[in-house]
RNA sequence: GGCCCCGUCGUCUAGCCUGGUCCAGGACACCACCCUUUCACGGUGGACACGCGGGUUCGAAUCCCGCCGGGGUCACCA
């Protein structure tokens, strides 16, 4: 073992490359790491896989790190970051306990250096003057045989020569040399995996950038980390053979030992449900084709719909990038400026980023639960007889093991995660509720929050928790209290329906209930319930004769939360305006 | 196209390793009915799958072969 004593039996890392938020496959795989990791006491780690600087930004890695603490995946090596907890608290993530660190690759050159010299010495690895043309004709090439493109050092490569080129300081990439043995490898998921060797070929290690490529960092870090287990995405299964090519060639510096080889385990990819892969251009191009429909070719068209509601995101964006980004599919739209569009044009964007789920009220709880789901099952049985499917993190560690994650693809279904998500709403207790509504919004609805205040809220939280399916929910839930007294419009249908027919009994309704109302000594949903339930006894007109107008004359529609609830959130003085209004409207109407 | 991987309801899957208990079970979505002051919740019921073709076997979703289909990958990106 190179690692000291202490070292955990399990090490497992989640190694990201910061390009943007983080990729909804990208927490499963993070997840099942994590899982695996707790379930056998070890150590989960998070390195930052930065070696592409055009790529790359500081923004994307802490939107990574946040985006991973929001659904708590805690790593207990890696970046250092403060989670605030819901209860005030604060937990510090990450840390270099065992002096592995940095964490960052792009802080690491030095030591892919040495290990890209001490290859280059011995002649494991050699530096490459193809220009691009070249290296173009040659796929080429091999594209018109119809094989697999291999590049090999010449036959006529003169090692000193190049060397010197390189010492004179010449830009240039350095290969490994592959060697012409067939590679195999176990896979604890997909099993035994043999390539042959006249598929691999002398890949890149080192750029002429200086930066390591992928492909030599993630090898040199995982045996410098001590990584026991690698989990990653499918898309990387083809590289595993000259990850393990390199491993075998490779000696430990410090301790003198060969690298040892991890065990592997590959993910499979999450699909959209046409079986594209989940990309985040999918969400460009839902609102690129919804512009299509309406006809939008400017940034005028956005805003003559928009009718003069502001959207700063929106605004702030150039009309001629707008107009670039309608025309090029390779482009994006920044996140909020698309959400404006988004709701002009009345598209739903889907969501793709573990960010995107988090802005539009998903539950990190119900969230991780249906990924797990998504190529894992625990194949028990609940106490109901059937399969268990609802479970928490606790759960899971306790019964990740690779031999149960599953080899097919899988597509996501939002409607399945709609269904959790709902679910886990439901079951939170009504302070709950509003604790983890208010920290959403005030990210991301504050006109709501605002508007209503958590006070009144806090009327109804029990009347409509069981209502929403995301915490965006809550919105439309309440928007009838969210317009002045005077200001929401009644629905003709539904006022003819309740308010007027039998020559207006509805009407009557209102006028007889208005003073009860009144009268009322505590205005909340337990009494308003009760005095309604009581009248319509009394009267013997049924509840549905007396809740319908009512509810028609203060929220202009038929469809609210229950009327308790809607009275409530209104107040005393709110209802009694809203149906004397009505009473007036429709009256002389 | 080469190479690698995969193939059970529309979707996620249980079952497959250790053939019979599977005319294939669950969940989400869907449909119908019930409950009900609207919406939602809930309850009951329904429709829906072993990709195809050959073997092996008394017997195959389960084992073998072929075909077909899907995905991944073929960068000085990760």
């Amino acid at each position: 073992m190179t690692s000291t004593p202490s070292a955990p039996p399990v090490i497992t890392r989640f190694a990201p490359s910061p390009t943007g938020h983080l990729h909804i496959g990208g927490a499963r795989t993070a997840l099942f790491c994590w899982a695996y990791a707790r379930r056998h006491n070890g150590a989960f780690l998070l390195r930052i896989e930065d070696t592409d600087q055009k790529r790359s930004s500081e923004a994307a890695s802490r939107g990574i790190l946040e985006d991973l603490a929001w659904l708590g995946i805690d790593w207990d090596e890696g970046p250092v970051f403060k989670r605030e907890n819901a209860d005030g608290t604060t937990t510090t993530l990450g840390g270099n306990p065992r002096s592995v660190g940095s964490f960052y690759q792009s802080d690491r050159r030095d030591i892919y250096d040495s290990y890209v010299d001490w290859l280059v010495e011995r002649d494991l690895a050699y530096p490459a003057f193809d220009t691009p043309e070249a290296l173009a004709a040659m796929r080429q090439l091999a594209e018109k045989e119809k094989r697999t493109f291999v590049y090999r050092r010449a036959a006529d490569y003169n090692r000193d020569a190049a060397l010197a080129r390189m010492r004179s300081g010449e830009p240039c990439p350095i290969r490994f040399k592959m060697p012409a043995t067939p590679i195999d490898f176990r896979d604890e998921v997909l099993g035994d995996i043999t390539v042959s060797n006249d598929e691999l070929d002398d890949f890149v290690i080192r750029k002429a950038d200086g930066f390591p490529t992928y492909h030599f960092a993630v090898v040199i870090d995982d045996e410098l980390m001590g990584t026991t287990h690698i989990m990653r995405g499918q898309e990387h299964l083809n590289n595993t053979p000259r990850h393990v090519a390199l491993m075998r060639a490779l000696v430990n510096q410090t301790t003198n030992r060969t690298f040892r080889i991890p065990k592997f385990a590959h993910l499979t990819v999450i699909a959209n449900q046409d079986n594209s892969k989940m990309s985040k251009r999918d969400r460009d191009k839902a609102a690129r084709a919804k512009c299509r429909e309406l006809n939008i070719k400017t940034a005028d068209d956005v805003r003559a719909r928009a009718n003069a509601r502001p959207l700063p995101r929106f605004d702030a964006l150039s009309p001629a990038d707008f107009e670039q980004w309608l025309g090029d599919k390779a482009r994006q739209l920044e996140t909020h400026a698309l959400e404006d569009l988004a709701s002009v044009i009345g598209v739903e964007l889907p969501e793709i980023a573990v960010d995107d789920f988090r802005r539009s009220g998903y539950l990190p709880d119900a969230v991780l639960n249906y990924i797990a789901l998504l190529g894992w099952n625990p194949g028990e049985k609940g106490p109901d007889g059937k399969d268990l499917e609802r479970f928490d993190t606790g759960y899971l560690v306790e019964k990740f093991a690779f031999d149960r994650v599953g080899k097919s693809a899988s597509k996501f279904d939002r409607a399945k995660l709609i269904a959790f998500n709902q679910d886990a709403i439901a079951q939170l207790s009504d302070e709950e509720f509003l604790t983890r509504w208010a920290a959403w919004a005030r990210r991301d609805d504050v006109e709501t929050l605002e508007r209503l205040g958590i006070e009144r809220l806090k009327l109804v939280a029990g009347a409509i928790k069981g209502r929403c399916r995301t915490l965006k929910d809550v919105r439309p839930l309440v928007s009838f209290a969210m317009v002045d007294d005077d200001a929401y419009a009644f629905n003709p249908k539904d006022v003819e329906k309740h308010l007027k027919a039998d020559d207006g009994a509805g009407l009557a309704t209102l006028r007889a209930l208005a003073p009860k109302l009144q009268a009322l000594p505590a205005f909340d949903v337990a009494s308003i319930d009760a005095l309604l339930d009581a009248h319509a006894t009394d009267t013997g007109l049924g509840m549905g004769k007396v809740a319908q107008p009512l509810r028609v004359a203060v929220t202009g529609a038929a469809v609210s939360p229950p009327l308790g609830a809607t009275l409530a959130i209104l107040g005393r003085d709110g209802t009694l305006a809203r149906i004397r209004r009505c009473l007036d409207t429709v009256t002389r109407a």
